[in-house]
DNA sequence: TTAGTTTTTGAATGCTTATTCAAGATATGA
DNA sequence: TCATATCTTGAATAAGCATTCAAAAACTAA
């Protein structure tokens, strides 16, 4: 019988979280395909055999540090927005966040779940699901903000919040994908300042 | 003594944009790190060899398909804008070009420079170069563009030529983007109108 | 036609890749 | 302490990759 149910398993060794965030800056850094099992060992300091076991096999990873990566994200947004009682003043600064990212230039900063959208989102509908859901949550996440700034008088068209979330996210992947080309300060930041007047408006 | 200065040299058979095109839709497809050489044979029909002695190598290959990209991508431009004596119409009906090719859902109607900035900008400096300049190109041709609806008395508000000029192509990016995961038609249809909207005021 | 030169061809090369697996190490429960 | 089940290890595997090269074909010039 070499099937146990009540007694307890050996439990891995290596942290989960802590192998999911080494995988995610992995990938951020060469993307998918160009990371290989080499470098995520590295990353990891797993062995090949540890991370099949885990994970099933590369793609796995992936999958596993996509969700990992939008679980740190969404805490992260919460974070930021809850220091805030101003929910546009929220927003404001939620912008500039994302500006100094892009204008950062490090590739730990840019955001895998837009870098997994370019490079598979067309090929693997696996990781296409997963990334809608992301981009939805994301979206809810951004509607709920433009509901309170309009609850709190500081919007002042006719727009849905849903309308704006979804434009406020266009504009978001533009300005990171604006920024591998021209990652100049001030432009970004002008960029970031219209973004913010046009989706409030 | 090998070389020969004034007589004719045989010329290669092939028809070098033909088979630029051909490539560009095969990088297109699939990513530059995902395409075999197998895949660029089929595409292009020509053997290993021959890519070899004409192009350098796989990447150069991409590079050339990149700038032939480019020249395609200017001339549809042109050819667009020349349709329309009022300029602000001419861009109303650029960005419902971009609509439908982010709707159609069409792996061969995706920006190929956009698809090269996202996966190899970081790390190649040499396409950076070039994709640096492709940007810079697209850009004067939507500033002019600007000047000329500013020129016809279309544009409501104070933003230079040049600042919407970069919000437009921030905005393009990020529809493209967009559409990976949120190819409804009303959706994008709405998204390009806004887009126009904020762009012109 | 013939000689000379170039292109075309596609098999061979050597390297890298993702994945597997059996042996060794280690924790658990008695 | 021992027996057992699980995890870890890293070398082995087989497939795929970009690239090369020498032979064959084909064009040019005379």
């Amino acid at each position: 019988m070499p099937e146990q149910e009540n007694n307890e398993m050996r439990s891995a060794e290596f942290d989960r979280e802590q192998v999911l965030r080494a995988a995610m800056t992995a990938f951020m850094e060469k993307g998918y395909a160009k990371t290989s099992m080499q470098d995520l060992k590295a990353a990891t300091g797993l062995h090949p055999g540890s991370i099949y076991c885990a994970f099933q096999n590369k793609r796995g990873l992936l999958l596993a540090a996509l969700e990992q990566y939008n679980r740190d994200r969404g805490d992260e947004l919460q974070a930021l927005f809850s220091q805030f009682s101003s929910a546009r003043a929220g927003l404001a600064a939620y912008l500039t966040h994302v500006v100094d990212e892009c204008v950062s230039c490090d590739p730990q900063k840019l955001c895998l779940t837009q870098k997994a959208l370019n490079e598979l989102a067309e090929q693997d509908t696996e990781a296409q699901a997963i990334l809608s859901e992301q981009c939805a949550m994301w979206r809810n996440a951004l509607c709920a903000v433009f509901e309170r700034i309009a609850d709190q008088g500081e919007l002042t068209g006719a727009r849905t919040p849903l309308d704006r979330a979804r434009s406020l996210i266009v504009s978001i992947y533009g300005l990171r994908t604006f920024a591998h080309t021209h990652p100049e300060p001030q432009i970004m930041r002008d960029l970031g300042a219209q973004i913010l007047k046009d989706v409030c408006q």
